[in-house]
RNA sequence: GGGAGCGUAGCUCAGUUGGUUCAGAGCGUCUGCCCUACAAGCAGAGGGUCGGGGGUUCGACUCCCUCCACUCCCACCA
């Protein structure tokens, strides 16, 4: 078959992939070997694939296909996760267009939508992983909202409640005005907003409820919450308002009279002094509340809009209504001022509508014990962090968590299995049979009919902390006594997990706990962090600012394989990777240099007869040790999860050594044929290079390895094993950088003296040079002739140096004496520097008492190599007068 | 406001207990080449007083202090 000059990798792709999905080379099943597990960090069901997905997604490829050449039982479960608020708002955005109100369904109508919608679009981005290359074991995808996970989240509430570390209660929490639901702390981005500081008049009663000619200013940012005012705070030791004590002051425009109070929480220095306390609207006042047993006046309902009990700008939106009282305060003169302001506002990491501090009945899971036990996981190093710095946060959080408010006011996730008696009683059973039992328990009356099941469901994340659990077991969670089935026993705890840090609390703490909780282990050994795909000039990647392309765009236009590198390349764990297009040519360049290198060797005729050149048998000798050598540093960065500078090292193994050098110096003449010896070590080095790409680029070593020679039905390079390294002789790569050096010289020198490369030369060498290298020199670098020699004789020619040994070329006729001199004359003066440095270095008593023999030896040959090589110059320089 | 981290070539980054002729790599830039594997290529070149200042040391990109710049995380100053 004849290869086209250029990589297509449209032609191979799907092709490879079908065949591994036939031959079921990505899935795993229990066995004597040792495993090798990766869960995958889940994407939303309706989600479409991106660039940090591809980012992520090729990293856990690459570690899972390495571990299946290593011989591991490698195995990638893949899923998606049911993204509660996310998928949910998506449903309600679809109804609203078809003309149909979320709330004019009842729950199961809604549900049905929702199931269709998934069915329609759930799964599109897994198959999108398949055209990256994502070896997962496919027969095992996972849903977290499958009957039997589902299933393992109920029953895990129902152990946390039973433990009594699930409680509900009335807080003070994140409530979500546009996605109608409460959320967690985590679940909140601060952001620094533009606002104004108004400054508010508050006259003082005159002890019957009007206004005295005294009044005091209050500064807020949020003057449409003042109806909801249940007081005013200044701190105790502010001398400014001691006369205020025991006094009323009156809301501004409503004129209800409101009590002073006194608490440190107030700031002396800050705006006025004076804090009006909304305890319904704000999570430090309505602490202050507590503390003063003030009355909670809820004025904004569940859209953010005020209610009736604002009394004024009823129905109106929260920002609206500021904009209004604002106008009102004005005309009625009790505006003293406002001013721009800028202060962190939360934000819904979902939604991104401004969060609401909302009174409401929650559920939460108690954080301490959890957080106590996970902490000590990651600081003792069961759980390893890559990059280190991320236990730092991780400690911070764990240190400083709260409890976890687990209920969402939505449909689509898991409905909390808690019941209530018509008397309010709460049971919580995993079924409403065993709940009914329970309710009867406490009241023999009870029917099914009464009970009535809580209206919420669980935060997501309260299944996808079970992940590395369920997908095995699903029987497990809630149920630490449950013998681990074959496979949870088998594949837990995972290997390493591949994430991104903004989910280091959503999901990997919280994951330790409940690994912890049910497993009495961590889930995974290491966490590798990625970074935040950003573009070139540093914006994340966003849809609203267009900058992000669609990978299956670049992957129809490069191949997977490009783009796999090309986003591999630039990826130190933690780091932010800058994304930019030039990378992923880059990639496309290299699919594209090892497919020409396997054009050449394929054109290439073996023939037996042959012996080998001393120049090729060099080149094999050679290559070898480099070979084992850039394996043994690979080896090295995998095991750091240095994934880009193993990467490097390959592509300069291939590139430079490979390409540049060997393939050269066994390259035979144009029309002859090669050596079977040599021939036959090349296409070794090249399967072995092969394999070692393999991780990386999936696709086009699966084509050229199956190109190479017939193989088997159901072979594949996927199930070749890594290269090991097997030792190297130094000697034999120093000796052969020092053939490159000569080549190197020598090319200058046909260049400045613009010699054709199909002239050849005479080369004499004085000094130690490695005979076996003759020949690579001589080939390369066009030599006719090679002699050692103690001296150079008087002929014209050019002089030069590789490392300490003395070289020329015979150049009759070449020679312009006074540029060589010049030039000989500027490397001298660099020698002689050099030389008076290294002796004033060991003329000083200190260096030669403190610094360790070795350093003082290593300082020595450096004197010694320079001086060496100042003679050398000055005896140059010296046949040069004498010549002229 | 608290904490963490970073600052090395135009860009993205290496530099592994302070000591190799150590100031590096890839990309980009510039110069010259279509020499039958590859112009998605080949052969070369230029480019940094390692953020500033101080200190410890025989010796500092590396350790300490300080200042400056940037980034991230956490956070209830209205």
């Amino acid at each position: 078959m004849e290869l086209a000059p250029k990589y297509n990798p449209a032609e191979v792709e799907d092709k490879w992939y079908a065949y591994w999905l036939e031959n079921k080379f990505f899935h795993s099943e229990p066995d004597d070997r040792e495993p090798y597990t990766i869960v995958i960090p889940p994407p939303n069901v309706t989600g479409i694939l991106h660039m940090g997905h591809v980012l992520n997604n090729t990293l856990n490829d690459v570690l899972i296909r390495k571990a299946r050449m290593d011989g591991k039982n490698a195995c990638w479960i893949p899923g998606t996760d049911h993204a509660s608020i996310a998928t949910e708002s998506k449903v309600v955005a679809k109804l609203k267009a078809m003309g149909i109100e979320k709330e004019d369904l009842t729950r199961e109508e809604f549900l049905r939508y929702a199931w269709e919608w998934k069915e329609e679009h759930g799964g599109i981005i897994l198959s999108q992983l398949r055209k990256l290359g994502a070896s997962c074991d496919w027969d095992r995808t996972r849903f977290t909202m499958d009957p039997d996970l589902t299933r393992a989240v109920i029953d895990t509430f129902v152990y946390f409640y039973k433990k009594g570390w699930i409680y509900r209660g009335v807080r003070m929490v994140n409530w979500d005005p546009v996605g109608l639901t409460a959320v967690s702390d985590e679940e909140v981005i601060h952001k620094d907003t533009r606002s104004e500081l108004y400054y508010l008049r508050y006259y003082v009663s005159d002890g019957c409820g009007k206004p005295s000619d005294k009044y005091i200013v209050v500064a807020t940012t949020r003057p449409e919450t003042i109806m909801a005012d249940a007081a005013v705070s200044v701190n105790p030791d502010d001398e400014r308002y001691r006369w205020l004590k025991g006094k009323k002051v009156l809301i501004p425009l409503v004129n209800r009279e409101i009590p002073i109070i006194e608490d440190s929480y107030v700031e002396i220095g800050f705006g006025t002094g004076c804090l009006k306390v909304t305890p319904a609207h704000d999570a430090s006042d309505y602490e202050i509340g507590l503390r003063h047993g003030l009355p909670s006046v809820d004025i904004i309902d569940e859209h953010g809009r005020l209610n009736e009990k604002a009394g004024i700008l009823v129905g109106e939106d929260r920002f609206e209504a500021r904009k209004k009282i604002a106008v009102m305060l004005e005309e009625n003169g009790l505006l003293e001022k406002a001013e721009p302001y800028t202060s962190p506002v939360g934000y819904s990491e979902r939604t991104n509508a401004v969060i609401e501090p909302k009174l409401s009945a929650q559920w939460f899971l108690r954080m301490d014990e959890l957080a106590r036990m996970a902490l000590d996981s990651v600081e003792s190093g069961r759980t390893k962090f890559i990059p280190e710095k991320y236990r730092n946060i991780y400690r911070h959080w764990m240190e400083t968590v709260r409890d976890w408010c687990i209920s969402r006011q939505l449909w689509w996730g898991q409905r909390i299995p808690a019941y209530y008696l018509p008397d309010g009683r709460t049971v919580v059973e995993s079924t409403p049979e065993k709940a009914l039992e329970e309710a009867r328990k406490l009241d023999p009356s009870v029917t099914a009919a009464d009970l009535r099941q809580d209206e919420d469901v669980l935060d997501t994340w309260f299944s996808s902390w079970l992940w590395p659990i369920s997908v095995f077991d699903p029987e497990k969670p809630g149920h630490p006594e449950h013998s681990p089935n074959r496979d949870l026993a088998y594949y837990y705890p995972t290997s390493d997990l591949v994430t991104a840090p903004d989910i280091i609390f959503f999901w990997v703490a919280r994951m330790i706990m409940a690994g912890d909780e049910f497993m009495g282990r961590e889930p995974f050994g290491n966490v590798y962090f990625t970074g935040i795909v950003r573009d070139k000039i540093g914006r994340k990647m966003s849809k609203t600012l267009g900058n992000s392309p669609d990978p299956l765009d670049l992957i129809k236009k490069y191949g997977a394989d490009a783009v796999r590198i090309g986003m591999l390349l630039c990826t130190a764990a933690g780091n932010d990777i800058f994304y930019d297009e030039s990378q992923i040519e880059q990639g496309r360049n290299f699919c594209n240099k090892i497919w020409n290198a396997y054009r050449l060797i394929k054109g290439w005729t073996a023939d037996d007869s042959i012996a080998p050149p001393k120049a090729s048998a060099m080149a094999v000798k050679w290559f070898g040790n480099k070979l084992s050598q850039a394996i043994e540093c690979v080896e090295g960065h995998y095991s750091k999860f240095r994934i880009s500078d193993a990467l490097m090292t390959v592509y300069r193994l291939f590139w430079d050594d490979f390409c540049s050098w060997y393939l050269e110096l066994v390259k035979p003449a144009y029309g002859e044929s090669i050596d079977a010896a040599t021939y036959g070590a090349t296409l070794e080095f090249f399967e072995t290079l092969l394999k070692m790409i393999h991780p990386v680029m999936p696709f086009i070593t699966e084509e050229l390895w199956q190109n190479m020679e017939e193989r088997k039905p159901g072979e594949t390079i996927m199930f070749a094993s890594s290269p090991k390294p097997s030792g190297y002789d130094g000697k034999v790569i120093a000796d052969f950088d020092m053939a490159e050096g000569t080549v190197n010289a020598l090319r200058g020198i046909r260049r400045q003296k613009n010699l054709s490369p199909r002239e050849p030369l005479d080369l004499l060498i004085k000094g130690e040079f490695p005979a076996e290298m003759i020949p690579v020199t001589e080939k390369l670098a066009g030599i006719g002739r090679t002699d050692m020699v103690q001296d150079f004789g008087g002929a014209a020619g050019v002089t030069f140096m590789v490392g300490t040994v003395e070289m020329f070329v015979p150049l009759a006729g070449h020679v312009d004496a006074d540029e060589e001199t010049a030039r000989i004359e500027k490397e001298l003066a660099y020698q002689k520097s050099f030389l008076e440095m290294v002796r004033r270095k060991l003329s000083n008593e200190s260096f030669i008492a403190h610094a360790p023999e070795k350093v003082i030896a290593l300082e020595r040959k450096k004197e010694a190599d320079a001086s060496s090589k100042v003679e050398s110059l000055e005896s140059q320089l010296n046949a040069l007068k004498n010549n002229k």
